[in-house]
DNA sequence: TCTCAGCTTTACGTTAACGTAAACTTGTTT
DNA sequence: AAACAAGTTTACGTTAACGTAAAGCTGAGA
């Protein structure tokens, strides 16, 4: 038996309500089991409850994360054309990346000449 | 007399609706004159209005992009305590960008490995 | 003069991602 | 037994960022 983690357990370690992990698992993001009503969540629901928060860090819908984690379950079993799919996926996501990494490095410059000339202005 | 844009040639420049462009007016990020009702965009505007839009793929709301535009403006004027201010929002900043760059390269590895796992599945 | 594209304002509608409150069960401690 | 902490469901409320009519003004061209 590996590891499992109460609601409230994960909600401190990742710092979020345990409103919004219900709200993961509505969304289909998160499938947790049961011990009568009580949710146990695996190490797996651990890794993905990250993932998401990693996501939606970078501006990821819930919808779009959880369409990359049924792709990528899908891969197992998946047909060529899932995998084609999978892949197309794949090259979008990597694409929206790499403008955010610009777009990050962009907004680090002014950042850096927005900090000079306050500092330049405090003498 | 410095270049003009009407909102429909900023709009198609930056492939945003009108509504938005007059949404972001209105949440004081661009501040057209006008010419009759019709409203003009400076150079300023445009600059603004694409880094509206940087910052919005950045997942900053518009109320920080806002805020961050206001203190830019008031660094000319600003006492002390405002450049000071605007200094550590500046640090904030920095830091939820570094933030941000590590969960890219996080991803991008995830990505990799799924591109990879489809590949090998693809034979 | 008419029309028509392009601009305008006003204002109600929509979606995502939760917040919040109410009312209930269940296990544990006093 | 009584209270308390931690979990649950149900359901309405909220905010941001626009979408989407509806209805009207305005200058250039046929």
């Amino acid at each position: 038996m590996s590891k499992t983690y109460s609601i409230s357990e994960l909600a401190s370690e990742f710092d979020v309500t345990t409103r919004s992990i219900r709200f993961y698992e509505d969304q289909e993001l998160l499938h947790p089991t049961r011990r009568g009503q009580t949710r146990i969540y695996s190490s797996k629901d651990r890794v993905r409850l990250k993932l998401t928060l990693r996501g939606k860090r970078l501006g990821f819908s819930l919808a779009e994360i959880r369409e990359l984690f049924e792709l990528w379950d899908e891969t197992r079993s998946g047909s060529e054309k899932q995998l084609h799919l999978m892949l197309s996926k794949i090259s979008e996501r990597k694409a929206a990346l790499e403008q955010q990494m610009k777009d990050i490095t962009m907004v680090q410059l002014e950042l850096e000449s927005a900090e000079i000339r306050c500092r330049q202005a405090l003498e």
